[in-house]
DNA sequence: CCAAAATTCCCCACTTTTCCCCACCGTGAC
DNA sequence: GTCACGGTGGGGAAAAGTGGGGAATTTTGG
């Protein structure tokens, strides 16, 4: 759990900080994610998943909708000299983050949370993490 | 038994870091495991475990699920020079660690529990330890 | 096109947490 | 008894996290 403080910012964790490959160059790009949380990812990972979105077809009305979805509200920043990130305020809105945030890193990426958001997500899930585990993981 | 002092540090037992490959360097990922208790894994048993979560599709929900649940918590530390490990109170909190602990090694990673969870744990199973046995290694 | 307002960004200062180190206690082996 | 090893406790430096002032830039309104 970190602060967001008054004007938007937030501390990226020195631990996950240790796992952004030195090409990110300290420059992420933060946008929406799935279920109401945000994605922030550094650079180069970026670059990557902007690689596989040239290859849909904008004629494909999905993949339309996937792409203007995706890239509406994202946004481009740099660490301050602190290792903070301003989180822009739509995409604060979007996620209904205000003065305290969850940050969980996930291999690629890293996600924001409110805090209650993720709690009701994670409690309301029919299944339990060990019941999706031996799923998955098989 | 361990203890666990109050910066939250606890002792491996020297019975399993003899079993600890050199590889990890002293290093562990600790994060919730299954039931209320921690897993603590070697990194190089955590490497091997990450590649197959990389394997995995984030487009799945489930999968985002599992991913998420599982690294939400996750920290990696170095044991200090009296061979401890510092467990990040969000963990503690989560297994209700509080002054003691149970430690159990499982093969290829290391448990923490509270005492009287895992008791309970025990307890609670509605088939003795011999059925389970039987039916596990037929 | 200019001025006022708002936002962004860069810097400095303070607080809290982490981690590195040293010291101590108890037990079992010699 | 004494030595070695495993386990426990705690002080203090360094790193991480937090808050906020003010210049620079962008946006807004006339």
């Amino acid at each position: 759990m970190y602060a967001v403080d008054e004007k938007g910012r937030v501390n990226l964790p020195a631990k996950l900080r240790k796992y952004v490959s030195p090409e990110a160059n300290d420059t992420f790009v933060i946008t929406r994610g799935f279920e109401k949380c945000l994605f922030i990812y550094p650079v180069d990972e970026w670059n990557k998943l902007e690689g596989n979105l040239r290859n849909l077809s904008s004629y494909d009305p999905e993949h339309r909708r996937f792409i203007r979805t995706l890239l509406e509200l994202a946004s481009e920043s740099q660490l301050d000299g602190q290792a903070r990130l301003s989180i822009p305020q739509e995409l604060r809105e979007y996620a209904n983050i205000q003065d305290q945030v969850r940050v969980i890193g996930t291999l690629d990426k890293i996600e924001l949370w409110n805090p209650n958001i993720y709690d009701e997500y994670k409690n309301g899930q029919p299944e339990s993490y060990e019941s999706i585990a031996a799923r998955v993981m098989k």
